[in-house]
DNA sequence: ATTATTTTTTAGACTAATCTAAATTTTGTA
DNA sequence: TACAAAATTTAGATTAGTCTAAAAAATAAT
């Protein structure tokens, strides 16, 4: 069984492996997780003896097979609790994170399947992202930047892609969520910003960065 | 704040000294932590310096006044988490504790104050045991273990004193649950034992024993 | 291609929580 | 009361996770 930090640092690791299939850096992990470089390649050493990582000095790790399982059903315990915070318990979507953090550690199959089973078999978390199954299977939904999209048409809120509680917040302002109608009205081309229209009410305009992380239907 | 350690044998010392107003002795804890008597000297000291118990050596601890405040908020979250497995998630009550001790931990007022609220403000959990509120405050009811309630009087079960899984199995076996109704048939002298009614429908035999664990309204 | 810079690892130290074994103190008893 | 037994504390060691500083290796740049 994995001690509460080596799930972290595992949950890091896949993370940051998803991007690209590169082998994953020492000092990206210790970015990631807010600790020096040194702590890393001591946690890399006890993963890899574990199997749950290759490392080769000096050139980064790479998950393997048996760590993605456990990423997963690590991942999957986070995003059931942030569905179960925001479904039942009414918590808004930018207060979440942090919790979950604390509940993805809690060690009980039978609470997390109990809690999938409550929550209806949700396929995705209050931020749009995925819910491994039981088995650590997810569904890839193809969805496009906000940015992206052909203007006029009208595309479906999908999910965000980098979810800080004050871009989280600033979208609850905009009036935007998921689930949300939004169509592009204009873009401005020397700065890529964009004015949008929501659910055929509300028009606002955002940033080029904000547009890259709402994802949409295509 | 108290590390997952700290708060682990805070609880204990609370428990310990609920029964009996004398100080709670390091043996004691020991037992009741599965751990070490040198152990739980180091712990002691380390909590008699944050103010939560006093400590004078080879006599035991005391718990203070802010000790017994933490110790209840502790309590009062393993006794909601119990609440919400059995109520929500459909768990047994047999089957909660463990998961509790776990989610007890969980660091976040307002999750447990929309837990709460979810719950309906329960006042007690699956076991019977009083669920402090906010505050710290618990209201005690009047309770008596069946085994010494007026033969021929019916009465309502209204906790279970001690309850192992596996005695709290039992209970289900023979029918028995919180809020059932049972009033006793016959009393054996020599050994204790008795025969109660449940329900006016189904019959059983229990221990002495068994009747001191199983509390009821007067 | 040699040097400078950056990255990574190693070495050694620290804290929290635990242990065993030995020393100390209290308690029980002859 | 004095000694034996039990309980408690102290001393010293261990493990997990972290750090800083120094050493080593890889990468970039002149």
């Amino acid at each position: 069984m994995l001690s509460y930090t080596e799930e972290n640092y595992l949950k890091a690791i896949y993370h940051l492996s998803e991007n690209g299939q590169k082998s994953v850096l020492t000092n990206e992990v210790a970015d990631a997780m807010n600790t020096k470089p040194a702590s890393v390649t001591d946690m890399i050493k006890k993963l890899s003896v574990k199997k749950l990582i290759e490392y080769e000095k000096y050139y980064g790790a790479t998950i393997t097979k048996q760590g993605k399982v456990d990423a997963l059903a690590i991942i999957r315990k986070h995003r059931l609790w942030e569905t179960f915070l925001v479904q039942k318990l009414n918590f808004n979507w930018d207060q979440v994170h942090e919790v979950a953090e604390q509940l993805e550690h809690i060690q009980s199959s039978l609470l997390i399947e109990k809690l999938d089973e409550f929550l209806g078999n949700p396929v995705a978390d209050p931020h749009g992202h995925p819910i491994p199954d039981k088995n650590g299977k997810i569904h890839i939904a193809q969805q496009i930047p906000l940015g992206e999209i052909t203007q006029k048409k009208t595309t479906t809120v999908k999910a965000v892609k980098r979810g800080s509680p004050s871009f989280l917040q600033y979208l609850s302002k905009i009036g935007l969520y998921i689930g949300a109608h939004v169509s592009v009205l204009r873009k401005t081309e020397f700065d890529g910003s964009i004015e949008i229209l929501i659910d055929k009410k509300k028009k606002a305009f955002i940033s080029k960065e904000a547009s890259q992380n709402i994802l949409v239907t295509e």
